[in-house]
DNA sequence: CACGATATGATGTGATCACAAAAATGCCGC
DNA sequence: GCGGCATTTTTGTGATCACATCATATCGTG
């Protein structure tokens, strides 16, 4: 009656040396952030255990852990579910999202030298040929990679985790959308967020991040009023 | 050789309905809070198990959920500590602060009423009468109090989550702080908050939220310094 | 006397089991 | 045929145990 689609890569090999909770960890957060949970749906730790081969305990610990995170939600019930995305919360999370980013990449700023910015433009390119591949799943990893590289340049402690914390609300829902109505209309403003750190401007790096999330939100947005007129 | 002080309540009676775990978190919060837990000393399981007369499970994931919060640290040795304060997660504690709170209470001042208000004068009193009478442990409780009602009041599901993880990493240094400078000079702006609330001033209610964590923080750090030389 | 190897104890991780509550299922009466 | 109730199954919570690992103490040797 269950288990409509696996939610897992079956070629998943642990790392020695990490615990099994860690690994457990890993593998539900890299699938709830590409979306192979439906939102609604109730996440059983038996189940999870059973699809893992694991036993119960490491994946006790891992949901969690998520739910600590938000990126899971505890029920009243006591049983954990994908939280599901409502407008109020896709319009805080913008809202929190245009508060910690553009800050996280302004510190990071004088902490990128030629190395990094490298780093950015190789990650950048791979961004823009997933563009053009039309690959959702890939544009979406790497566009987190490009956002994160940016800021653990400066090697933020407390602001870096806040900001891993919001993607990891709307990533799937990121996912979904972009799934359903594709990635064509996509822009990004990483090339301008690159530009400003080559001239080491900090308001242009601010501008260039809030542009990013606010194209990307705003178009998220969009649908998510288009399809509330549709249901 | 262990267990200076008892870091728990003796009288902590746990309400019924209550999961033990869900009890064990909130014990160690609020010990983690005021500051019972001396950082860098690493919490163990079985340790706080005995104290709290609990089996090992509801501790371990109640640890593993304070990890998770940042309230505590999780070391390479898999131990959990207290994590210390440092000089640059302070600035970027402050910083994130600053970005996330005055937008909360912004976003929360269209849904205060008079009976909000209300609470957050009674409230206020109470922080000013703990400060009169330099009772450290419940102005820092009501000071809490008295920020987390304001932003609540706009009922937000990210944005307060994010917040109370800063709280919950920056509430014990600023006990011990204020534990050895004592809170004489602590001054706060929250009668300017709240005529900002009754103006309806979004702009106002930004400039004393941010007044009143620069105050704050910026008595920390110098306080920080002072202790930095003196080392 | 100092340094290092070994042994002992402490600690985290993972597994299994027992139990209570909740959900799903089936059944009977209307 | 359908709704309400009892039974069965599922599920989360908590407890206990086994094992590997790490820290500490102890002892031997240079």
């Amino acid at each position: 009656m269950n288990a409509p689609i696996a939610p897992f890569d079956p070629a998943a090999e642990r790392p020695q040396g990490e615990t099994l909770q860690e690994w457990v960890y890993q593998q539900l957060r890299q699938a709830i952030m590409v979306g192979r949970f439906v939102p609604g749906r109730s996440v059983t730790i038996r189940g999870v255990a059973e699809m893992l081969g694991v036993s119960l305990m490491p994946v006790r610990e891992a949901l969690r852990r998520l739910v600590a995170e938000h990126a899971l939600e505890l029920l009243a019930n006591r049983r954990v579910s994908v939280p599901q995305m409502t407008p109020p919360k896709l319009d805080e999370l913008c809202a929190a999202r245009l508060a910690l980013e553009p800050l996280a990449a302004v510190r990071a700023l004088p902490a990128i030298d030629a190395a990094r910015l490298a780093e950015l433009k190789r990650i950048d390119a791979e961004v823009d040929a997933a563009l053009a591949a039309s690959d959702v799943e890939t544009y979406l990893a790497k566009n987190q990679e490009f956002h994160l590289t940016l800021y653990r340049a400066g090697d933020s402690q407390v602001i870096i985790p806040l900001i891993e914390s919001l993607w990891l609300q709307f990533g799937p829902f990121m996912r979904s959308v972009l799934g359903r109505i594709g990635a064509s209309y996509v822009l990004d403003r990483h090339v301008e967020a690159m530009t400003a750190i080559e001239r080491k401007d900090p308001l242009a790096l601010r501008l260039a991040i809030e542009g990013d999330i606010r194209d990307g939100m705003g178009s998220l947005s969009l649908e998510e009023l288009i399809n509330a007129h549709r249901s």
